[in-house]
Parts: C-alpha cells; structure tokens; sequence
DNA sequence: GTGAAAGCGCTAACAA
DNA sequence: TTGTTAGCGCTTTCAC
C-alpha cells in the first residue's frame, strides 16, 4: 500500500506518468515540458503544461531531489541557550525570520526552521548531512565562536547573523556594531551628556563591539570612562530589569543611557518614569536595531537602525555562493541613527 | 556526475552500501539495523550501529521519503496581508512559532516555514501535495474563513490558530477570545471603571469574540454600550497608532481601556503618559496576550494570558490526529487574568 | 523533437 | 536471522 490509510478511496496522486499517458508521449517528454526546457516543441510543451495544470499536478520532491541529488531547502537555525534563557524574544529576531523568509522565497528557497540548544550546536551538521538542507543560516551567534568556526571546518555552507571576529573561519553577514556604538555615544555627546551609561552583556561579540565605539567616542570627545556606568545586562529579561533597578538604586551620577538594544531602552526608559523621571529631559536614552516597538514607545526612542530587510538578502547571497562552492567575504552592513524622542530638546549644560 | 562541483576530491556521502559492504551484510540488513528492527541479531545490530556511527553516516531522508512515501516535515504558515501590512511584527506570533517549533521538534518533527500572502492562500496547498509536507500549521486566520474552509475540504491536514466560527471545517486552537474580552471588561468594571473604550479591529474573528466578551460584561453590569467607545485601530501600526491619537484628541469621555492586544495596550499607555495622563490613577488599561513586554513596559499592564507553550503542543496533536486520519475536535484554551499596575490602586468614585 | 532505459538510495515483501 | 529483489517518481544520457 502506497499512501496513508487516510480514506478508503485512496485517490493515488497524479504524477507524470498520468500525464504522459493522457498526453500520448513519454513520462522524459512531459518531465522536459514541465521545466521549460527549449528541447521540446513549443505547442507540445505547452500543452502539456496546460494538461498538468488542470489536473493540479504537484510534482515529488522526493523523487526530484533523490534523483538530481539536489534540494532547495534552506535551514534556519536559532539557538536558544538554556542557562540565559535567551530564547528568540527580541522581535529584532522576528524581523530578521521574516526577511530571511522573503529572500529565500524569492530564491525559491524552502526554509527549514529549527531551534538548537546552544549547547549542542553540532546537531546543525546532521541537518545539512542528512542533505535536508543544502546550507544554513544561523541567527545569533552569541558566544560560540568556537563551535561555528568548527562547523565551517566541516565544510557546512554555513552563513551567521552577528559580529565579525579574527580568526573567523565561516561567514558572517552582520551591521557594523563598533560604528553604530560610537555613533550612538557621540549623538548623546553631542546633545551634552557627559556621563553616558552602557547597558548590555560584551560578552557578546556584537555587544562588545558597540561597547568598543562608545569606548572610541570617549576618546574621541577626551571624556573619561567610568566603570560604573558599564552596566552588563543580559538581553531583555527579567534578569536585565532586575540590574537595571538595582544600577538606578545606586543613585550612580548618569546623565544617558546607550542599550546595546532598543528592548533594554525601553526598559529602562519605564523605569526612569516610574520614578518621576523625563526622557528626554533628565535623561538621554538611545538605543539599537530599530525594532518596531522603537518608534511606538513614549517618548519615541532614538535607535540605531540595523537594516533587517537587507540583512536577509545579503545573508542568503552569502549562502547561494557558499554553496556555490565559492567563498563570500563576511559583510559588515551599514547603520543609520534614527533620532526620535528620547534624545531631543536637550539643553547643553 | 552526482554531487555538487564543490571540491575536486569529491568525497561521496557514505551511504548504506558502503556500510553494508563493510559489515559484510546486505543494505537491507543494515536498513533494519539502523531503524531498531528486532529482527537482527542484537549483536550484528548494535556492530552496523556502531560502524554507521564511526563513519559518520546520515541517511538521505529523499530516498527513505521516496521509498516510504512518508516524511516528517509540518509547514507552519504565516498568512501577512499586504493591504495591512499585517505582518508577523507581534511579538505573540514568535513566542508561538517558538512553542511550535518544541513542539514538532518533540514529536520529531521538521518545520517548514512559509510565509504566504494571505490572497493566495491557496498557495499553502501545493506544500501538502507535492508531499513536501504531512500538515499545516496556520498562524493567524485573519479574515480567511472561507478559503481556509475550501482547504480543509480539500483533505488538507489543517490546524489553525484562531477563533472558533460556526460552519467551520477546519481545525482550530485558539484561547477562549468571548471569556477572555468578558473577564477583562469585568475586571475593569470591578475596579469601578464605567466608561471603557474598546480598541481593536472586530473585523478578525479573535477581535470580534474579545468584543461580544466585553458587550457580555455591559450587559451584566447594567453598563450602557457606546458607539465611540469602540475604535477599530487594526494590530499594531502607525495606523493604529494614528487612530488611537484621534480619539484622544475627541475627548470623548472614558476612563479606561480594553485592547485587543498587548501592542496596542502599551501604545496607548504611552500616548496617555505623553499627555501627562496616569495609569492607571486616571486610565486603567488591559491587553490581551501578556506578551513579555507586558511585565516589562510601565506600568506593567494588566492582561490576559494565552498560554502559548500549551496553544503549540495542542495544535501539533490535532494536527497529528489529522494526519491519521482523526477528525479531532477545535480546542479551545482556557485564559487568565494577569493583574499588574496598570489597573491597580483605584480608587472607586 | 522525442522516447527508452537506467538508476538516484532506500525499504519491505517474500524467500531462504 | 538474513538476503534477494522489486520498485518509490523522477531526470537524463543516449539513441533514433
């Protein structure tokens, strides 16, 4: 027996041969009608295009990937850790899905999602040797250097969301975090903060290299660092709401505030009010990626805009030469500061 | 030639002749072997285990797909209307994608994910049918009653997340949208609120149940129902958001707010604040999802909860039932009320 | 311009 | 307990 047992009449699924048999000619003519190849005569070709077409023929992927040794299925890996409970909660990473979803589409390109435990990052091998997918993209490279460099060693065609790092063996298509950090903390310079806290874990690469600009605009501006403006919250959680709280608890002199992403701004911009407290009056906030929420919040936030449309594009041209056999250079993307709300109508000090 | 022109060396992908011929056994031997068969001897069994693990085996799921005329792949279908621009922005949307993909994964399950214009739904079919897949997760009904409807009568195994309408052919998950409106309208009412705006688009069936839960708790308050209370702002938007200033600047009398989402209860929170206006001392405020930003916006709003890690395990059971060829019932998924700030400490008048 | 035929890698009925 | 054999539905070389 063939199909499931769903029903009795178990109506076998038209395949070329029906169409052959329908159409008088071979199953090798019907499958050349069918992609378009120039070898068949144009009338034939398309008759029986129009015979398939209204017999709602849907080929075997199957059958077509088993025989040319070939798929067009993408997997899209997200790897959630346990310990940080650093799941996929960011609607950055909805955004980034969703483009990814487009620009594969437009490939036509399947894609495969699958949520990995940080942990155990090596699964995402079986699924490009199982050959259910031809590469991968993983979005969100966190701290496993290590494991994806091996990954790249294994020849997986293998494209990551995040920072560009030395000693990178696999490809990484990411915005350009130190000059989004730097442009974040000179815009608060600018409009005369002084003392300009940093909220966010640089223990992430991405992080850490906006943490590297705000170093840089320090400099640049011969203002002097403070350690304990350095405030290392994880992303969005209650974890980093808890810091945040006990950070104001402190009563540490600040004047801004630089989130390594627009979730902890606008936490952060919450609790300030709850305190009685005006952004952008008495505190400059600015954060990163732009996510929809940003300019929705009150006062809108300022943001750095990480451009997540062309992000999926040039993540999934990564992959096609990847795949290619070809070896793409990693892509830093440009940045744009979005001004709104939360950094305007400052007066200099 | 067989594989891609990756490499010059290229290494064929070990396959089960090659174990076969190692072991010194038949493939069929080995194909029994490796899917647990008692038939084999334990002991040749456990040494073609043994030896496909050292050689790094993975099976070509098309051929075993092909052969058994089976696979283990779900699509889970985002509809994003066009006209709207409902996309997939809500932050609901990938905590249930989330949920789903432990779900399936726990059932050893693949996601396929698709985003599909909602005018063509029918789009989805061909996945089902060209065996790509063995069902459908939709995310989202939206306004596509009927062309969901016309899918399920063409035997595609469905499951949808949304409300329950009459007629309806189709599987459905969904929370309980008529109790949750009701529960949250009669909270405020408790908290001695009179006048409640209402702000979502009854258009969607979800929206338009939340609304008959609220009109419910009127009636058994004795409340009288008005007209401008009710603002259809769509899902959360620059639209939306436009419309919810408008009726601010009506001043048109109220003094608390249900909206259908989370999104918009935040929204309008900020508008409020941006007018000097307290929650809840002079507006209380509900939403509807208790999406993460809901604990974390200020004042943390209250909400009513979706349990979304028991919406993704209910919708891929159904989907299973399905699959055997069940006709498994819609679900309907109790809600709770959240209670937070942003209804608490009022006062009654 | 079209057809015949081989075979992709696997599974399962039937034999032994 | 294991092997033999016959395909699953498609693509593609080679022949006409």
């Amino acid at each position: 027996m063939t199909g499931t047992t769903t029903s009795k009449i178990d109506t076998k699924r038209t395949q070329m041969a029906d169409i052959a048999r329908l159409a008088g000619v071979s199953t090798a003519t019907v499958s050349r009608a069918l992609n378009g190849s120039v070898l068949i005569k144009q009338e034939t070709r398309e008759r029986i295009q129009e015979l398939a077409r209204s017999l709602n023929y849907a080929i075997n992927f199957s059958a077509k990937n088993l025989r040319s040794g070939d798929n067009r299925t993408i997997g899209v890996v997200i790897p959630y850790d346990i310990n940080t409970r650093q799941h996929i909660s960011d609607p950055f990473f909805l955004g980034m899905l969703g483009s990814l979803a487009d620009a594969l589409t437009d490939q036509g390109y399947d894609l495969l999602l699958s949520r990995v435990d940080a942990q155990h990052l090596d699964e995402v091998a079986k699924l490009y040797e199982t050959g259910r997918v031809k590469g991968i993209i993983l979005i969100g490279q966190w701290r496993h250097h290590d494991q994806l460099n091996e990954l790249a060693m294994r020849r997986i065609p293998l494209v990551v969301w995040g920072a560009q790092l030395p000693g990178q063996m696999y490809c990484s298509v990411g915005s350009d975090n130190r000059m989004g950090g730097q442009m974040a903390t000179e815009h608060l310079i600018q409009k005369g903060c002084k003392r300009i806290a940093f909220f966010g874990d640089v223990n992430l690469p991405e992080v850490a290299q906006r943490y590297e600009g705000y170093v840089l605009a320090h400099h640049h501006a011969k203002l002097p660092l403070e350690e304990a403006l350095r405030v290392a919250t994880p992303f969005a959680s209650d974890l980093a709401q808890k810091m945040m709280i006990e950070f104001l608890d402190q009563t540490i002199l600040f004047d801004a505030v630089f989130a390594a992403s627009d979730l902890l701004a606008i936490s952060i911009m919450g609790l300030l009010a709850a305190r009685g407290l005006d952004v952008p009056r008495d505190y400059c906030v600015v954060g990163y990626d732009d996510v929809d929420a940003a300019s929705h919040c009150h006062p809108p936030l300022t943001t750095i805009r990480q451009s997540v449309d062309v992000a999926g594009t040039q993540m999934v041209d990564c992959l096609e030469q990847l795949i290619a056999g070809g070896r793409p250079e990693s892509r830093v993307l440009k940045i744009a500061l979005t001004e709104r709300q939360s950094t305007r109508q400052r007066k200099f000090r």
